[in-house]
DNA sequence: AAATATATTTAGTCAAGACTAAATTTTAGA
DNA sequence: TCTAAAATTTAGTCTTGACTAAATATATTT
């Protein structure tokens, strides 16, 4: 049987970031689910972090969390961190964007910011990584997105492929095979409003795509 | 007050490997300075290692701790891991011989086999680090190393350094300033009987060298 | 060989971070 | 609104890897 895993605090900021970018706060259930570990250890931690000394996190009993400012940069710094350990991973070492992940994953916390500022300037300060998701700025904010899901489009519309939310490696070898990767144009030539289905032309091929994958694409249009 | 560094099986056995290399068992104490922890925790530690499934360590009360073929081969992965990293850090990343070793220390726990494969196989499998250090091959040997203590030489003898043994940053820089580097020929000029020291020429310069650092610095006799 | 000094081990604590089971709160349905 | 279901928290346990203090074993010195 496998030994229990132990997350840090870093996990635990990140996973609320990531849960909070909504707006709402995250709930005990739903970050126990992220974390994969009980929702009673969730609690325990979280009480944790709200009792640091610069509180890490905003906690009242029953009502979620949300990030203070310094969980905020600390749950910035491991993004940034884990998107700039993705995107080098992929450039230097000729990783595929369905095998970075879990790689990035463990090097993330152990990174130096000496090492963060070389990969960094190495790569010419990216802003985005090979998901497409965008890259904390060094002074830890994050650039605003103002990507559309694909499934909002409709035929005759053009985009550019911004971003693709997954880390299902089996999913993004699937839309790697199709094409469908950040930075690469398209066009919806078809709708089909009874099950939602779009056809989005790349290149010269055409892909019927349901929704379980076009709300999973973000894009530009143009 | 710092918290209390907890320690990795994986770093006992780099340190008990390299503290047996002389043939010896590794007392508790040795042990315990390296690892900077308190000698009773070693014990317990140790015994834990001893009971692992497939032994990691030989372990007799009061006697001491070797590796065994398990333990050994887990101590080269990780010794391999951390030499890799150093090479790497200095080819790609532009780090100087005296930053690697921190940096390397941290990621050398969470990479890969594939990440080490990938960055071996970018440095066209190198055999020694940017100290000189032997790399243990993939199959987890290490190579033997026939290089001589400068120290032992006289007036008139020609060598290649082939190591320095620290990860002193300031005396790295030190000898970095004075060009002895590995790869770096080098010849005796001038000895001195009374209180060991060697007059060492590299290139056109001359530098006269104490015991504690011509111990330091292992060469190849030409 | 005795006596002290040094090294090592044992015993008992502590903190982190997970878990289970039970208690409690909140939410939703009738 | 009252009750059942779902979510959350509390209480108590476990494991890991440290620590201190005390006990014991080995080494050194005379």
């Amino acid at each position: 049987m496998p030994k229990t895993m132990t997350k840090s605090a870093q996990d635990y900021l990140k996973r609320i970031y990531e849960l909070t970018e909504c707006g709402l706060p995250a709930s005990t259930n739903d970050l126990a689910r992220e974390l994969e570990i009980k929702p009673a250890s969730v609690t325990g931690m979280i009480q944790k972090l709200a009792a640091e000394k610069p509180a890490l996190v905003e906690y009242q009993k029953h009502q979620g969390v949300t990030l203070t400012p310094a969980g905020k940069r600390a749950a910035l710094e491991v993004i940034r961190h884990h998107r700039l350990l993705e995107t080098w991973l992929v450039q230097t070492l000729g990783y595929s964007w369905d095998e970075v992940h879990e790689e990035a994953e463990r090097l993330e916390h152990v990174i130096s910011e000496d090492f963060e500022r070389r990969i960094a300037a190495a790569l010419g300060n990216p802003t985005r990584d090979p998901h497409g998701e965008l890259i904390p700025t060094e002074d830890l904010k994050m650039p605003v997105d103002d990507s559309t899901p694909l499934s909002a489009l409709r035929p005759n519309q053009s985009a550019t492929i911004q971003r693709v939310i997954s880390q299902d490696p089996n999913l993004l070898r699937h839309l790697n095979s199709l094409g469908l990767t950040p930075g690469v144009q398209i066009e919806i030539t078809d709708y089909s409003s009874f099950d939602n289905n779009l056809t989005v032309k790349v290149g010269r091929k055409s892909n019927v795509l349901g929704l379980n994958i076009t709300t999973k694409i973000f894009v530009e249009i143009e």
